[in-house]
DNA sequence: AGATTAACGCGAGCAACTTCGCGTTAGTTG
DNA sequence: CAACTAACGCGAAGTTGCTCGCGTTAATCT
């Protein structure tokens, strides 16, 4: 030990590289939603974040990488709705989750974190991920209801969230259409109405559209 | 006009292009279901097809539209249901969607798909018609429904299909597990139940999950 | 059958994307 | 504040993917 002072081969958290990645991260935020994943290219986040392009490449690899890592960054957005009653909630969610795909910044973000998914193993974990954490963490809304009565006591919370969540990247990624708020009020409606009625219990008719590991009784004929 | 036989500069539709057409689309698909959209290349292609790469590039131009080539090309597989009753249609249609996107070739497929039409406009053309016109056709269902008089007479034929459809793309493109046969059973009862209750019905709730067009008159907030 | 030409095979060329080596900047620690 | 080095900027080299021009094959029509 001469006078050496940080251990070398380690992370340096600090100042710069912070900021560069701020910057990188909020260019690629502004890209997708200005231009689309169609026309995002290491290039141009280079360009409009003032961050080298060979740094890009050295820090994230590809513009895959780097979109997973936006998403990831994206937590603690949709607020949790409390107003006492399952109806209330699910209507609240619902809209949340409406206005969340309705802005063109997380629509971008969510169809290029779809796409780089589809080559990118790491970023389908990352997806998977993101959107298993939010369930888990909305079943508390399922969870309050059952114990109030509203649902059976073997309703499936993430079958139930992921019911209220489909239809809305269904829109977006298979139809093609804008997101109305139409969609979020049909899709309360429709989900407290399928939960109320018992499709979402682990018992009755199926696993539901959350849980899939368990091995359900079935056959696929 | 010498002895001229055909007309310069017409298409041949005949043999030889046929048949180099199939066999792309074929070594596509088999490419799709094996390897995945990660791994698909212009190169892989041409190999597995035997048909060489400029002439891939010169029909197709990018592995983009030769996917949604294949996809257009996969018209009338999923069989429209009639059973007499709406509970039996719609779990038929929910098992039978189930078997479409349980296939690793389909998975491949939309998965491809939704990925190209995130760059290439033209794809996600063809992905929105694809769906729309399966929609359409399956309308018939929901409309024998009301015929019967099992569902208010004002409900939405594609809001109703839509929602019977979004879980199995979830399913696939976001929770990224397999689909199993518990969720066409949990689907099918989740939108009876829905239906029934008049959450896809143009006037209440809302527009429903599948017509966007129409003005719905709410605001987002 | 024979003439005509669209579609194909082939390899070389072009362009875009990705990586590498080196000098410089700016956090970090004693 | 002085030494140290991770992270960055920069330009060049390397790689991959895509296109082009030319000769060949095989549909199509009289």
């Amino acid at each position: 030990m001469t006078t050496a002072h940080q251990a070398p081969g380690e992370t340096r958290p600090g100042g710069r590289t912070a900021r560069t990645r701020r910057a990188v991260l909020a260019a690629l935020s502004a890209e997708l939603a200005e231009h689309g994943f169609a026309a995002l290219t290491m290039e141009r986040v280079a360009q409009r974040s003032g961050v080298h392009l060979a740094t890009l490449y050295r820090r994230w690899r590809s513009t895959d990488k780097l979109v997973c890592e936006l998403l990831t960054e994206l937590s603690g957005d949709v607020p949790l709705p409390d107003t006492g009653t399952l109806p209330g909630d699910l209507r609240a969610l619902a809209r949340a989750i409406g206005r969340f795909y309705g802005d063109a910044r997380t629509r971008g973000l969510i169809e290029a974190v779809v796409a780089a998914a589809a080559r990118d193993p790491q970023a389908a974990t990352a997806l998977r991920d993101f959107f298993d954490e939010r369930l888990e963490l909305a079943g508390a809304l399922v969870r309050r209801a059952v114990a109030r009565g509203e649902l059976p006591a073997d309703t499936d919370p993430k079958a139930v969230l992921s019911a209220l969540g489909a239809p809305f990247s269904y829109r977006i990624l298979i139809a093609r259409r804008p997101v109305d708020p139409g969609l979020a009020e049909s899709t309360a409606t429709a989900v407290l109405a399928a939960a109320e009625a018992g499709a979402y219990t682990t018992g009755a008719a199926g696993t539901g559209g959350g849980a899939a590991d368990g091995g359900a009784p079935g056959r696929a004929d």
